[in-house]
DNA sequence: CAGTGGTCTAGACCACGCT
DNA sequence: GCGTGGTCTAGACCACTGG
């Protein structure tokens, strides 16, 4: 099947096989540590080095007490440029933000829990984007989304105080989009610079999202500006990998 | 610093504190595992299940025979949508692909391997997004695209090959842009449809791309539509997460 | 309660890199 | 050659999950 010199590379290269080959399929439960022992002949924690790897390649799952399993993967689908053809969606809703009805749209339900407030030294990604000075006042909503309650991204939108003292925009408990509401009170945003990076998540991020061993994140930076071209908000989104794809649809200009 | 009733979260705990702290800086290399285990009264063993917490989290990258040192990131920008600003820079040549613009605007060489095949059994991936049916024959080209001689990505086009005959897409050797060669020959994409995959790489593409442990990858699939709305093509890049940011830029409709 | 995975130890040998 | 990390074993105890 392989001929990996090291014991713990066969192991694993056995069960990425088997699950090639599709002889154990996604949800299934692999063969136990004991088992897997015997049938290689090496020890325990060899066996255990070979699942470590493929529970880092994301193929496994694992958790105390139970089986491992082959790991299932059903993406939802988030839109980040609104093409013209999704306009047309019946569930569309010009009040809601776009990722609710994204998810509508895709038969699951949305929910978002949005924690509103001040600071006065927000993370450098953020000064840098918003071109403020340190020390200006800036209004933070942090938002976890979740989908069929399950925790699926960490949200976070900055925008200088000023620009939003006394709207809606400084109440926890709305759930329009900011997106809207800028533009409601004049600050429309007429571009974005969206920025993708794929890093591992931190400690912090793993436990708030529930992330299981082996799954990365995208961090995705959206700047809005205005038609003058100052920096009206900057957001934050912590997507894991496992949960999400992300799409854009662009013309060829 | 911490209080992980786990012996090995202590360990990395302690780590990742001196990290955050500034004790450690990019670059510097961490004790060995002989002090670790001393400094802790841990066994060596339950410094490396430490350590490989670290690795899998991106934080440190190790080597055998050197010491494992703070694992550094300079990513560079790979720009997915050309927005008019862009279009006024001095390096920017028509003929060349845009990726490879965008890495010399970066002060960076850039260079592509390049290997033409020809293929009847296309990934599902492919065959569904250029709406063939089985045993039509495509066109792949395969390139590993390096930055100052290391491997960056891996990018994949495929076409149906009754499209593309006699041209000079077939030619290993030719480095201008596919895009423009559609174009050329009667072909232009009109509209882009992108979708971004965040994962672990396989086995192979970890080799391929040289990937330390703990890095993941963005899969990055590009398909190019005619006007009147068949799809000539589809790009599948996998794209390291600890070298790349993925920028878009976008008007907001 | 039996079986699973999770943590930990002590000790061994090997492979590599540097100086 | 010495110190580093990489692989492997044998055995122990604990924590959780399920029937």
């Amino acid at each position: 099947m392989a001929d990996a010199r090291r014991l713990y590379e066969k192991v694993a290269d056995d069960l990425r096989a088997a699950i090639a080959k599709g002889d154990l399929r996604s949800g299934d439960s692999i063969p136990s540590e004991a088992e897997l022992s015997q049938q290689h002949d090496v020890s325990r924690q060899t066996v255990r080095q070979a699942l470590q790897q493929l529970t880092q390649e994301g193929l496994i799952t694992g958790g105390q007490g139970r089986a491992r399993t082959v790991r299932t993967y059903e993406p939802l689908e988030w839109h980040l440029s609104s093409y013209e053809s999704r306009a047309s969606h019946a569930t569309r809703d010009p009040s809601g933000d776009q990722w609710s009805v994204d998810v509508q749209d895709q038969q699951r339900k949305p929910q978002q829990d949005v924690e509103v407030s001040l600071v006065k030294q927000p993370p450098d990604i953020v000064s840098e984007r918003l071109a403020i000075a340190p020390g200006t006042l800036v209004v933070v909503r942090r938002r976890v989304r979740l989908v069929d309650e399950i925790p699926f991204q960490l949200a976070d939108s900055y925008f200088v105080e000023e620009l939003v003292r006394g709207t809606l925009l400084m109440e926890p408990g709305d759930q329009s989009a900011p997106g809207g509401l800028l533009a409601s009170i004049g600050h429309p945003q007429v571009r974005y610079r969206d920025e993708i990076r794929v890093r591992m998540p931190l400690k912090d991020e793993a436990t708030r999202l529930h992330l299981a061993p082996g799954t990365p994140v995208a961090e995705h930076i959206r700047t809005g500006y205005a038609e003058d071209g100052t920096s009206l908000r900057v957001m934050i989104t912590i997507v894991p990998g496992d949960r999400h794809v992300m799409i854009y649809e662009l013309d060829a200009s």
